[in-house]
DNA sequence: ACTCAGAATGAATGATCGTTCATTCCTGTG
DNA sequence: CACAGGAATGAACGATCATTCATTCTGAGT
C-alpha cells in the first residue's frame, strides 16, 4: 500500500493560502485525484462537485477543466488510480517472488485484502460508488475490467499452484478463484454498510475459514 | 418475487397521454417508486432526476412532492421498498413451512438468491447504487441495516439446524452464515460488474460449491 | 345533475452546477 | 535584472435542477 492519497488538504503553510503556486503538470493532477477520493468518501458520488474537489485540494475551481478537461474526466481517471493501486497491490504479491512458501503468500495476499489499507472507510466507500454506476456506465465497467481480469487470472494461478503442490483432488482452481474473489467484495461491502455486525476481525476469520476449507494442508 | 416493478410507464391507453386521471395515493407512491426503480438501472443514481423519474411514470414534475414531499425522501422510500423484496423473499423462504427438508430449503434459498429475479440488471443496479452511497449516507445504511440483521439471523438459524440434524463437526454457524452472505453479495457484484467474465451458471456453481463444502450431506 | 374536496398539473423561481476565458502571477532562462 | 511562456485564478454564463403554488380538472357523494 501506498500512503499517497491521505494528507494535504491545506497549503503547506498552515494559516497562509494565498500565496499562488505553480507546479508540474502531474503533481497538480495527482493532487486533484487525491481531493476527489477524499470528497467521495464524505459527500458519495452522487453530491459530488468541483467546487468541492477544487477547495479540497486548495486550488481554484478552474484549475480541474485545466488538468482534466471536464470532470466526467476527472472521475473516470479517480476510478483507473484506485482500481490499479487496489488490484496492483495484489499482483504485486502474487507474483512477488519474496514470498516463496505458498502457504505464506496466501497469507499475505488475505492481509493486504483485509488489512488496515484496503479496509479503511475511505477506500470502501470509494469503490463501491463506482460499483454502484457501473450499471449504467459502462465506462466505470470496462476500467475495473481490465485490471480485475489480470488479478483474476493471478490468482487462479497461485491457487492451481497450491492444488499441485498438495494434490488437492476435486478442486477447481478457477471456480475456487472466483469464490474468494466474491467472498472478499462481500466481505468489504459489509464492513462498509454493516460495520456494527461485521468487525474486521470476523470478517477475517471468515476468509481465512474459506481457505482452510479448501486448502487444509497450507492454512493451519 | 413478485412482478409490481416492471410494466407502466405508458399510460393504459396506447397513443392517448392527455387526460388526467386520479388515483388514490397508495398507487401513485408505488408508481412513482417503480419509475424510480427503473431510472436509477437506466441512468444511476447520481444522474437521476425528478424530471426524469415523472416522465417515466408518465405524470407531471409537481407530482413527486406532492406524494413524497423531497426527492431525498423518495429515494430512501424507493430503497426501503428495494430491501424488504430482497430480504423479504429470503426470509419468506427460510421461515416458511412449505420446504420440511432443510437441504431443499437450502436450495430454494440459492434458487432465490442467484435465480432470474433477482439477478437481473435492474435490480442489482439499484443495489449497488445505494451501497456505493451507503459510506456518504448514514440513512440508507439504516435502512439497509434494519432488513439485513433480520435475514442474516434467520440464516444463521437455518445453518445452525443444519449442522445439529446431521452432526457437522468444527463449524460455526454464525461465522459460516456471515461468509455466505458475503459471497452472495460478491456474486452479484461481479455479475453486475464484470458480466463477461462471471455467467449467472458459474455463479450459482460457485455458491452451490461452497455449501457442498460446508454441509457435504446436505448438497449432493 | 350538481357540487366541491382534493388530486394533478406545469410555468415560474431561485439556487447551484460545469465550463469558459480574460487576466494575473509565478519562475526558469538568457 | 528583465522577460516570456504558461500555470493558476475566479468572475461570468448558460444550462439544469428541486421545489413551490396558483390553477385546472376529476369523480364520488348527494
Amino acid at each position: 500500500m501506498s500512503g499517497t492519497v491521505a494528507e494535504k488538504g491545506l497549503e503547506q503553510s498552515p494559516s497562509a493560502g494565498k500565496r499562488r503556486q505553480i507546479r508540474p503538470k502531474a503533481e497538480r493532477r495527482q493532487q486533484l485525484i487525491d481531493a476527489t477520493i477524499r470528497c467521495i468518501a464524505q459527500q458519495g458520488l452522487s453530491a459530488i462537485t468541483l467546487q468541492m474537489v477544487t477547495r479540497e485540494a486548495g486550488l481554484s475551481v478552474g484549475i480541474a477543466n485545466l488538468h482534466f478537461q471536464s470532470k466526467d474526466n476527472l472521475l473516470r481517471e479517480t476510478l483507473r488510480f484506485v482500481a490499479e493501486e487496489y488490484h496492483g497491490g495484489q499482483i504485486r504479491i502474487m507474483e512477488g517472488t519474496a514470498i516463496a512458501n505458498l502457504g505464506e503468500r496466501l497469507d499475505a495476499l488475505l492481509d493486504f485484502q483485509l488489512g488496515r489499507g484496503v479496509t479503511q472507510r475511505q477506500k470502501m466507500s470509494v469503490w463501491f460508488a463506482y460499483y454502484g454506476e457501473a450499471g449504467a456506465r459502462p465506462v466505470y465497467q470496462k476500467i475495473v475490467s481490465t485490471v480485475d481480469r489480470l488479478a483474476a487470472q493471478k490468482l487462479e494461478a497461485l491457487f492451481a499452484s497450491i492444488i499441485a503442490e498438495a494434490h488437492y483432488e476435486g478442486v477447481d482452481a478457477k471456480e475456487l478463484a472466483t469464490g474468494y474473489s466474491a467472498l472478499i467484495d462481500g466481505l468489504h461491502l459489509g464492513l462498509l454498510v454493516t460495520p456494527k455486525e461485521l468487525s474486521k476481525r470476523r470478517a477475517r476469520a471468515v476468509a481465512r475459514d474459506f481457505l482452510r476449507r479448501a486448502f487444509p494442508k497450507h492454512i493451519h
